[in-house]
DNA sequence: GTCTATATATCGATAGAC
DNA sequence: GTCTATCGATATATAGAC
């Protein structure tokens, strides 16, 4: 009998429950949310599973619970920061607001990975609509603190749109990465402002020479196979049964697709599907395996040339922009995959560990060109690489209106120059 | 890609899953639908509880696609028999009509079972769609039937309404008899129309010399005390618990009623409960104790007058229809009850002797009536006894413009009587 | 608020009928 | 060759009782 608790699911109510959904949200990020059972919590709680539905309805009530309070938090961050703005310059402000959210996101993660992960895989509507986080508040909180950042609209060289959906996506989303979760908000909030900001090049080629590089000329062709999207033949052959669980793993997840689901978007019965194919898992290494060469194989050509490491960011750039347009699927799978993972499914361990060396030639890359003077130096090698591919890998495609041409010119003119430079 | 197998889950579509609903629908109408379980169905096919999902989507499904073949089946055999009306005396014509509806009512006892009991008890709105049988259809034959029976209204002192409803519940729910449920259709059918339309006394007393028996003292005497119905205090003592209680479990079952169903209802939490009352079978024995007691007290007293046996019966027709009023919702209990007793109710097990050993009662009056040249011979006595019980306990109060004194009136004009003398 | 027991349901995979 | 019916394991959830 409170007076006002709030209307829906105010969090920390009781504390025995809170306490619940504390240790819940913490095998969720761990494990991710289907991956987790209610006899998981249990135990790590001392209960026995039963005794849990004493303090939730089910187990979707406690994400929607863990979802809730992140939207609470964020609401209220935005208002806070939003009363701050205009008391200092426009970078500082900017830098703050960054610092602000990143640290949000590092207080946040498993609400965070629900949010991004397992809203999609559950799909039932309460789950949704609770997902609903105050997006347009916090995109107008980071237009104006952008807008700030250019006065007036006399550059238009530089790409503002951009720019505001970068920074929301990377602040926001800092706890999703994977390779380099930040331990630190400010130090990682401040590094991604200083590299967008001022870019990590001390002297970046011309754009001409750029597009003339070696490096670029390998991206070029290294991509040059991309161009076929996967379609169905419509045979129901093994192919069509590949396509459509890539599809259906894009969707909801891996772990979340079942046979079933695969085999009716295939149009082919249990039995045929278990003829064309060994396992749901064996799908999965193919089409990974497929991605992760043609990806590796690209990268790796690029980083094979003799080219200035500007040169060759500025290629590597390219073909991340175009893979996360042509490989659109495998990257859900893949991010979906990070966060589901235990019991360890090995085609996402062994890509996953792919990726991880691909991100030790990046380091080196860049612990090469700050030896050089070519690039600025900006802290350990590895969180410094982690980040700048943390930067690459981001969904620009989701901006509607930027293509590949408009998004590598972006990080060109932010991540390479500076965008303030 | 059958032609037209008519809309709704057409039974018999594939053998399996028909034999299955079989198998099913056997052990719902031995046990109740609540206390069949999955494993139990899958153990008398001889499968795994998991491999009837292949079958069926959920349990709820196999007691639609049962209900669903009882109002086929009804559909059907109401058109037909209305075919065919018209062609033999209306007498015979009704005895026909019975005779079908009885035939179809002891071939689907598992679905009339479900209609009656679970439909009220499984709440969710697929099973309650799926559970509207075609009774106004049934209701137009029935009507037809009677009224060619008393071609002009010229007699206005018998209840054609009455009868019609008398009928019609009796035939379809002739599976319900609990305590004589009938192996021959026409020939429970035909002792039921004698019944009501020759009556089972020989020569009846007139309404004067009834009114003023001595049995029937007796039956005010021992009802005199029903006139309060149980509310509850407000106070949430223990009474209220069991007021509540008795309330839920008419509603919905004794089995289907959950602890936590009589705590919300009662307004109290779980523990206050369980310090008021030790356990849902505890509340339940007193509630059925209470009630056996004075129905008893009310049925022997009547059955311990020196009367004739047409008195007694018009005295207990009097008591049974109070009875039905004033225990409206323990009477409901017990008719869940008599479904849903796997694994054994004791309350409601010796509540059941309690009403066997009033039957054996009732047994001797109607043997010694019959002896003595009072009433009609009409088979054996068991049976005699317990369709004359089954005609005094259908719910005449369902028949909206019924009271005591008009049911009463009827069941002397007709049980006694005999409707067309 | 928690336990014990158990219910309904899902899923990956396969055997074997047609 | 194709698909139906099935298994074995295990998940989520409910209920009575203290």
């Amino acid at each position: 009998m409170r007076a006002a608790n709030g209307g829906v699911d105010a969090p920390a109510a009781n504390s025995r429950t809170e306490e619940i959904r504390q240790v819940a949200a913490q095998l969720f990020e761990q494990s991710g949310y289907s991956a987790t059972t209610m006899s998981d919590i249990a135990s790590a709680v001392g209960l026995l599973p039963g005794s849990l539905y004493h303090h939730f309805e089910s187990k979707e009530e406690i994400a929607v619970g863990i979802l809730a309070g992140l939207d609470q938090d964020l609401t209220r961050l935005i208002g806070e920061v939003s009363g701050r703005l205009g008391t200092d310059t426009p970078e500082d402000q900017l830098r703050e607001v960054a610092r602000q959210i990143t640290a949000l996101s590092l207080r946040s993660g498993a609400a965070l990975r629900l949010y991004s992960y397992a809203a999609p895989t559950v799909a039932t509507e309460k789950f949704r609509s609770a997902v609903h986080l105050n997006a347009p508040a916090l995109q107008k909180l980071w237009k104006r603190a952008v807008d700030d950042l250019v006065p007036t609209p006399d550059t238009p060289r530089q790409d503002v749109g951009l720019l505001r959906f970068a920074l929301q996506q990377l602040t926001l989303n800092a706890a999703l990465n994977v390779f380099d979760t930040p331990h630190d908000a400010d130090e990682a909030a401040d590094r991604l402002c200083s590299m967008l900001l001022q870019g990590v090049a001390i002297e970046a080629p011309d754009d001409r020479s750029l597009n003339a590089s070696v490096a670029m000329r390998a991206a070029q062709e290294g991509t040059a196979g991309w161009q076929s999207p996967p379609v169905s033949g419509g045979t129901s052959g093994r192919d069509d049964i590949v396509i459509a669980a890539r599809g259906e793993f894009a969707r909801r997840g891996y772990q979340a697709t079942t046979v079933r689901d695969i085999a009716e978007a295939a149009g082919v019965r249990m039995g045929t599907l278990y003829r064309r194919i060994s396992s749901k898992e064996e799908v999965l290494a193919e089409i990974l395996l497929d991605y992760g060469g043609q990806l590796d194989r690209a990268v790796r050509s690029v980083l094979g040339t003799d080219d200035s490491v500007a040169a060759k960011l500025d290629a590597l750039a390219l073909i991340f922009v175009k893979a996360k347009r042509r490989f659109r699927l495998e990257s859900d799978i893949v991010k979906f995959g990070s966060f589901d993972r235990e019991p360890v499914i090995m085609p996402l361990a062994d890509y996953h560990a792919e990726t991880r060396s691909r991100l030790v030639l990046l380091e080196d890359l860049i612990a090469g060109g700050v030896r050089a003077g070519e690039l600025r130096s900006l802290g350990d090698p590895g969180s410094y690489a982690a980040q700048i591919r943390y930067i690459l890998w981001t969904p620009y495609q989701d901006y509607a209106r930027a293509g590949v041409t408009r998004t590598h010119q972006f990080l060109r003119n932010s991540l390479l120059r500076g965008f303030l430079v």
